[in-house]
DNA sequence: TATAATCAGTTAATCGATTAACCTCCCACA
DNA sequence: TGTGGGAGGTTAATCGATTAACTGATTATA
């Protein structure tokens, strides 16, 4: 292990001219800064972290994913992780997943109290998150994904939903339902009210029944939607809170004989990678994964240098990708 | 900042004693064990782990993972990426993300000579990566997700390949064709090998053309499998070496007015989620995605705390999961 | 000419936890 | 009576980098 006296040695300079030099600071000739780096490079030293650490900040943010049901292993989770990795490497920061122990609170807090991290991404927050409460509690940085909390960023629903009515009426459809999400997720509610909203400002009715606690999971989008299939109100479109819950009810409409896009327009919500690949297309909301990411990791940065955070919140727009799975609307005599 | 002076002027003992007690060494009687731990739990203390990693190891390791392809996006690499968290969890140590530079070879070696981590699992080796050779070049710990180095884990491919293969024969097909993977994926020639030893124990012959360098996205999918049904020699199964990539071959398929299952049998190498939901349900192999990220930890672990490496690489098994992509052969008229 | 300022560094304290070495008291045993 | 040993601690060195405070020497300013 090369340390700082080794390069000062071979330099021959103090440890603290190789400090001085290695972070740019103090005034040391250009003849000198040269020889210490040419030392640093062939000695190949990197400075110890754990030292560095020891005096200030540990330029390490954390990342919460609670376990549960697995938003690690959610395909559009990842891409959210991606946009967060490389907005924490081009700022010189470090990622640390926050280890996934039985009390998600207390490890939040454990690696934060500790130093491991200067502040904490929860990725998955939930209605009564324990996690945040406790990160509140203990006064450590921490920014939220999802409309939760102080700090936060997440994709613009109401916009999506308007989007997403708008485009079924262009269509002609005006009994139009819902697949709403997981109400234990923090946005739940959000979709619910957009959709009402959109619903309003078309001038349309709810149908009744028409909104529909679904879940995360395909098979609690393929229930749903056979119940609004089973539904005395005829409903001519879906829209589902995520592509997975559309999956789920594309399914359950070609179950019951119908073809998707022509006797059921059905709408995702997400457009993971398949959804262009699904039997049709799906027509589906594409949100700014990556792009929330990287304004979280922008957001929790600026919480940890200036203790005066500029901004607390952003919300990113999604984009309508229009497919096959929403069509005109067709009269059927039944 | 609470720190281990406080906790022992609480106690009224000194650090040394406060120290002993936290990693049960020394012998400190019952009493004061407990004084001290009372004293830990009212101020609140958490070790720093700046301080603590200043002697010793970091407990933390680190994964790289490339940015061009954004495996860290992919549906199956998020799995993978749960199995180490978890498996890391348990044993106490943190996962870091390594930061993705412009240089992914400079950066972890960077991250493992600063100490922050204490080895590394390189996620997505490809051929001649320059972080392995650098990994090595430093005598750096690390792991492969795949078959390259000198410790990796993968999962079975020439098992996979075989139970593809017998499967497809015993639905009564001869000509099979494989969709290859990214030749650049280190594991590419592997697919191609075991497939063509799969075939040869059964005593078929690879027909003419009927092995085509894929990729990795549904397009590089749709593509070969277009090339596939341009051939001469009819094939009337394929094989693709990847969900993803059959995603685009079913697509192809169904653009040439074929039906996936009757007219052509396909089959994926992966089950991702979405898998079971396209239409028709994909037949496919389940990788072991998850154990592979448990895995991948034990083998890196062993080699941070005993120099001497137990087991050099693991192997795991894939499961064939049959739906109705795949069906028997039937006689054409053409 | 005396004083101030600048340059080019160095010295040493500091961060917080670990741990080898030591110390004191008490009891057992020869 | 002396000595060996354990129980129950304490003291102080150590890890490696940062940085406030300082030192000579030289140059500029009043």
């Amino acid at each position: 292990m090369v340390t700082i006296k080794d390069v000062a040695a071979h330099a021959g300079v103090s440890t603290a001219t190789v400090s001085y030099v290695l972070n740019g600071q103090g005034s040391i000739p250009a003849e000198t800064q040269r020889r210490v780096w040419e030392s640093v490079t062939t000695l190949q030293y990197h400075p110890r972290h754990a030292a560095r650490a020891m005096r200030g900040r540990s330029h390490t943010l954390g990342v919460s994913i609670a376990r549960g049901y697995d938003r690690l292993a959610d395909p559009a989770a990842a891409e959210v992780l991606a946009g967060m990795a490389d907005a924490a490497s081009q700022r010189g920061l470090s990622l640390l997943l926050i280890p996934r122990t039985d009390d998600p609170a207390a490890g939040c807090v454990q690696v934060a109290r500790s130093g491991q991290v200067d502040g904490v991404v929860l990725f998955d927050p939930e209605h009564g998150d324990a996690r945040l409460d406790a990160l509140v509690a203990a006064g450590i940085a921490h920014v939220c994904i999802g409309q939760v909390g102080a700090v936060w960023v997440t994709h613009d629903v109401a916009l999506g939903m308007t989007q997403a009515v708008q485009h079924l009426v262009h269509l002609g459809h005006r009994a139009i339902g819902l697949i709403a999400p997981d109400p234990e997720l923090v946005s739940s509610d959000w979709y619910v009210e957009s959709y009402m909203a959109a619903m309003e400002a078309q001038g349309l009715m709810v149908p009744e029944g028409g909104v529909l606690a679904g879940g995360r999971r395909e098979a609690d989008g393929e229930a749903a939607m056979a119940e609004l299939l089973a539904l005395d109100e005829r409903i001519t479109a879906v829209i589902a809170a995520s592509d997975e819950l559309a999956y789920g009810a594309m399914r359950a409409i070609r179950d019951a004989g119908l073809v998707v896009g022509r006797d059921m327009s059905l709408m995702g919500f997400d457009d993971l990678p398949p959804a262009a690949y699904l039997q049709p297309p799906l027509t589906t909301l594409r949100q700014p994964r990556y792009d929330m990411g990287v304004a979280a990791i922008g957001l929790l940065e600026a919480q940890v240098t200036h203790a005066t955070p500029a901004q607390t919140h952003l919300v990113l727009a999604p984009k309508l990708i229009i497919r096959a799975s929403t069509g005109q609307m067709v009269m059927h005599d039944s």
